[in-house]
DNA sequence: TTCATTAATGTAAACGGTTACATTTGTGAA
DNA sequence: TTCACAAATGTAACCGTTTACATTAATGAA
């Protein structure tokens, strides 16, 4: 259907050769010819087929993303970073999701390896032990990771998760909270909540706090409703500070949690974890420690891309990190039923309509 | 480096034929052969190249995926719908962003075109007037908009904007409101904010109420903060009820409002359009007109993949909307610059860390 | 056992580009 | 004008599959 380069060779009495010259500007064409060509192609309305060059040239000029949830925003945001850095040098993207499953992240990287793609960057569960990993280690196709922890010989761009999760108990501490806690999704499917945990724990240890308990939730539904009902079933000796390992997690929390009329932050602090855009605009605004998420998109595909032209590139990217406070943070206050904050809180929202 | 077709097809002492065939399952081959098969292309890790296959088939499983922004959620949505779908289908997605931009549109089809993607999903700036759409269509490649407004000839999944912007003034009308007032991004970029104002005005119409000041307006940055300024100069005159082009507009028109002191819902009721998740966890809530975002993508990747599978689609696709009541849109009050509401609720905020 | 039929397998020509190598054309010096 | 050399262009093999068509092997009836 679609003209070909033989096409147009023939309409304008050239070689395919000299199409080809003309089109990637490889080889000079004299003005003349060249003027034929170009009216060849433009008569034919003649597009290159990027499959054929691919096939001959062994590079597709396209990279695969592969990302936990294309819905979180924590993601979204590393893809127009990874985006606008692959559209300047001419590549293509090929998007995938994987539901944070390593089977998902092998099937998934299997069919960019069919499609022969020149690079992968990826968020795996667990990079230290990753079938999908190993697929593209084997297959010497290059990638980069983000938000992954870094592991000997991949190369990685992120933040320092365990200074971050250090950090958040130091703001809880400077607030006065002495009771921590820390509500994660499952660490088998985020070695950088592991690391945060790490990073809270040594943290509060640090600053002789007694230690953080620890909750491993399902991100949504019945699961993270329960482990937060039995948590704050004893308000005596319950956490007043919270840290959750992701942003879209604590603001489930905190929903929850006022549902169960514990209001934040007048009797419980929250912290989150990424720094998503929208979290200054929630009710109350989202403390919460940010990673510049486009600029690590931005950066391992720099470096990728840097890869593929023959350059070097560093093997771990470590981004700076930094503390964004915000009303769902407050002092350490009473923990108690009879909280009036709470019941103020309460009657004024849900009013409208 | 990687082994091909060839490779397997020596070391299993068979020809290639018969390993097209073992791999694909197109015909069948004796259990002995196809067992020397699955062992050479085991020891040799042989991966079909998709390059190869599309060559000679001449489709590529794969579709193009065209939004006008990676960081909008209600985009972000319908690529979540549209991911499902194709996965489930074995088709791979080549996402890519046009910033709302129609030069970037035409640039990124013609890529998608180059690549020879079986079809395309996307959403323009203005299909009645699209270079982008004209490749496509000319190119006989099948394509799908989606949030588009419906025109000739061209499948489309979307809501009713017109009556959904009518059901808005609505909304206005029955929280007592008489002074209505429309922001929304510029109207040649988005067809569909187009609909709904004129949704909206015919709204008013119906119900006798003064003809709304329609502002336009680019989303971000001082262009935005100016017009609220002019608009809100005159608080006797002012409209007490505004309706945002899309949730992400309302977002940033209700912190520029607070920004100036004016309350909401207080003194200035707000109702956003596309009904973004995080949306209900803003204070105020945002009230909304909810679009099924991940319905839409789901439909129209699932329209799109019949019609490649030589079946037929229904040209235009209208989900049915829904109003999510919240708390930016409250009863019709004063607007008056001594207004208490006010007050108390800005020292509120930012009262933390 | 033989032969007609069917099932399994093989051969080779596409698919649409790129590019090494060969050939032709153009240029300027002698 | 002739010739050496450079510039422009052409020829054809190759990239890794699929598949129409040809061939060979297996099967079962006579």
């Amino acid at each position: 259907m679609a003209a070909t380069i033989r096409d147009v060779a023939r309409k304008a009495n050239v070689s395919v050769a000299t199409v080809s010259r003309f089109v990637n500007g490889t080889h000079k064409v004299r003005g003349e010819t060249a003027e034929r060509v170009k009216e060849a192609i433009a008569e034919l309305d003649f597009r290159p087929n990027a499959v054929g060059r691919s096939l001959s040239t062994s590079h597709t000029k396209s990279l695969g993303v592969v990302i936990p949830s294309i819905s979180n925003p924590v993601f979204s945001e590393a893809v127009a970073g990874i985006t606008n850095e692959a559209k300047q040098q001419g590549y293509s993207l090929m998007l995938t999701s994987t539901n944070y499953d390593p089977e998902e992240e092998q099937s998934v990287v299997e069919t960019l390896l069919e499609n022969r793609v020149d690079g992968v960057l990826l968020t795996v569960a667990d990079p230290e032990n990753s079938a999908a990993l190993d697929m593209l280690r084997n297959a010497r196709t290059p990638f980069f990771l983000i938000y992954n922890q870094p592991v000997e010989q991949t190369p990685t761009v992120t933040v320092d998760n365990v200074l971050a999760g250090q950090e958040v108990a130091e703001q809880f501490a400077v607030l006065g909270h002495t009771r921590l806690g820390m509500i994660s999704g499952r660490f088998t499917t985020s070695d950088r909540a592991l690391a945060r945990k790490n990073g809270f724990l040594k943290g509060a240890a640090n600053l002789k706090l007694p230690a953080p308990v620890i909750c491993e939730a399902d991100h949504e539904g019945r699961a993270l409703e329960q482990t937060l009902k039995a948590l704050y079933q004893d308000l005596s000796t319950a956490p007043t500070a919270l840290f959750c390992s992701n942003d879209l997690l604590a603001i489930s929390v905190i929903g929850y949690l006022r549902k169960q009329d514990i209001s934040v932050p007048q009797q419980v602090s929250v912290i989150g974890f990424d720094g998503i855009d929208v979290g200054s605009h929630f009710y109350p605004s989202l403390a919460t420690m940010v990673q510049p998420s486009q600029e690590m998109g931005a950066a391992a595909a720099k470096q990728l891309l840097a890869r593929l032209s023959g350059g070097d590139i560093k093997e771990a990217l470590i981004l700076p990190h930094v503390f964004r406070p915000g009303e769902s943070a407050g002092p350490a206050g009473k923990l108690t039923p009879a909280s009036s904050p709470n019941l103020s809180q309460n009657t004024r929202r849900r009013s409208t309509t």
